[in-house]
DNA sequence: GTCGTGGCTGTTAGCGGTAACATAGCAGCT
DNA sequence: AGCTGCTATGTTACCGCTAACAGCCACGAC
């Protein structure tokens, strides 16, 4: 039977075992290792090889210690599990590949306490750089990273005041824009199905831009439903079939997320309702599950990848030479009409 | 507009600012931040308020190098894009949350070189713990993973020989399984549909196993399809399309994942094919969006949030007493038949 | 011959904390 | 009083690495 990965005879080791073992000082197997300053071919060989056979791994704490210097870069993001903010990692990732910098990912659920805390655990780290999600935080979030002297991005969201940089889009006008279009499109009694999250900022945002733009032509949202928790295609299937059934004259039904509003998708199909004709259906995120579905619901993308690269590439440093810090880059998400609005 | 965040006239602050603050000694601030050995309530107040003022963040980086301890628990998956691990990581997230430690995760996007250089990097900074998918690695990964001296779990798969603990499910065991389960329904023109990954292990045991089961009872795979990229529900449709055109006959379908298993599952109701009188359909994992579906698609969960969990608790030293290390914890998924294959 | 000069390697002094031990003050006891 | 045994705090010596600078050597120019 296995045991406990070798309670290894020598300790763990260090450059000094290095040195020893290739006969230089420990300062110019450091410059091997790092690929810093010169150094013979010979000398670099040999100290290859020593370390390679021993199976030496730097010790980075000690490393950052020294030099004032720390390869990672926070990302602070509100969940895993709603397929948005993957691809935002991806794009982060994919930019801050070749730039040695690290991705160092936290979760909050949504919580402003949580966030607070994982940004303390990751601030203690010293990162060279930190993205997070939102405008929105704590006054003591706010302070940390006031303090904390390095480059800050925050991200989706630009209808607010960033603490440093900020790439996003404006919910607000996104909300805004598709009720123009479904106003456009002829359809009068609209309700509004989302999540129950006091914390999603950028839902309520949309929410806020939604029916603002429904005021300006007199309308206004004739029901709305929440949910929290479980499946989101099997809530966005009850929360339809609730409202539906409160309001059979309702015509279209706005979402606040993709999933859910597949899941309205498919029970209105399932019903035999008449989709775009009697009631045309949106969503938000422009997720690629859409894709699959049968019929292609309307939504909007939030650039997410988009986001990613560009945030990683403020930090990064990759920037247009003359930019400093405090950028607000705004990306524009397009409408994708799909086969759920009629045509007008 | 905002500068970047305040090129901060004083450095960023030590131990030694809060001392001065607080008219004590630095080990004295030590030890009330980290709330170890006896301060006095007075000095302990003082010392916090000072803390509080000056908005400092320890520093972990000299803590962890002082201490030779390290909160930080490694978290080496292949992908963050399709639901799965996500779970995993909640399942973590969730027993690690009151022990102090803290998971970082790193994605390899199913190559074994990249998993090779995470892994270094992530002993790098020397976690007290690995936890990572698979029981395939490189020589060099497994020469790191043994030299570690820290406890490693190998997560998902227990088919092999894991290099300390591993929790999982063995998949050659779900396939056979699964196997079983259709040629009991009656169904004897089986395709197979599943990813292009020769680096993706489980599926390949999942298949090795299916088929051994039908080789047991004199079948053989009718066809076998296979993708990568895009949206798995789209390929998941289209891979349908292909394999029922070129195979009129086949009357089921077993795919290596519940997304392209729900793809196909709408293709064959949008032809209005019989499930699972005509055909029959599986998928593998029993993710959640299957509950929302038209009709619950036959799958087996792979107890994602378990493995998590139970990998976590390995790692924080939470077993009951006696065990030491070099654990295997097999899991045993339970078949959901759904209504996609025939009942008997 | 002497003096740069450049290439390579070594030495020293921390980085910002913490373990381990030392010390001071004081109550309680004989 | 003298001793013991606490509790609350300070002192010292690193943790493993790197910045900065110092040293050494061969070589060519003058």
């Amino acid at each position: 039977m296995p045991r406990p990965p070798a309670p290894d005879p020598r300790r763990t080791l260090t450059l000094r075992d290095v040195s020893e073992a290739s006969g230089v000082s420990e300062m110019t197997v450091s410059r091997v290792l790092r690929n810093r300053g010169d150094v013979s071919g010979a000398t670099r060989e040999r100290v290859l090889e020593a370390a390679r056979s021993l199976g030496y791994v730097p010790n980075k704490i000690a490393g950052a210690l020294a030099s004032q210097r720390v390869n990672l870069v926070g990302v602070i993001i509100p969940s895993l599990s709603n397929m948005v903010f993957p691809e935002v990692l991806t794009g982060i990732s994919e930019v801050l590949e070749d730039t040695g910098l690290q991705p160092v990912v936290g979760v909050t659920n949504y919580l402003p306490e949580r966030e607070e805390s994982v940004l303390y655990e990751m601030l203690s780290w010293r990162p060279s750089g930190l993205i997070l999600a939102g405008l929105e935080h704590t006054d003591a979030s706010r302070a940390m990273l006031l303090q904390a002297g390095i480059p800050i991005v925050e991200i989706m969201d630009i209808d607010g005041t960033p603490v440093d940089s900020a790439v996003g889009i404006s919910h607000r006008r996104a909300g805004r824009q598709m009720a123009e279009a479904i106003i456009a499109a002829g359809y009068r009694k609209i309700a509004f199905l989302g999540t129950q999250m006091p914390n999603d900022h950028r839902a309520k945002k949309r929410l806020q831009g939604f029916e603002e733009a429904l005021a300006k032509v007199g309308l206004t949202l004739v029901d709305r439903e929440f949910y929290s928790g479980g499946s989101a295609l099997l809530k966005g299937r009850e929360m339809t079939e609730a409202v539906l059934k409160r309001n059979p004259d309702i015509d279209f039904l706005y979402y606040s997320n993709d999933m859910i509003g597949a899941g309205g998708l498919l029970y209105c199909l399932d019903k035999g309702i008449d989709v775009p004709g009697k009631v045309g259906l949106a969503g938000f995120n422009g997720v690629e599950l859409l894709d699959g579905l049968p019929r292609r619901l309307a939504t909007m993308d939030a650039c997410r990848l988009d986001i990613g690269r560009q945030a990683a590439e403020i930090i990064a440093g990759k920037r247009p030479a003359g930019v400093v810090g405090g950028e607000m880059v705004e990306l524009t998400p397009t409408l994708q009409p799909g086969d759920t609005i009629r045509r007008v």
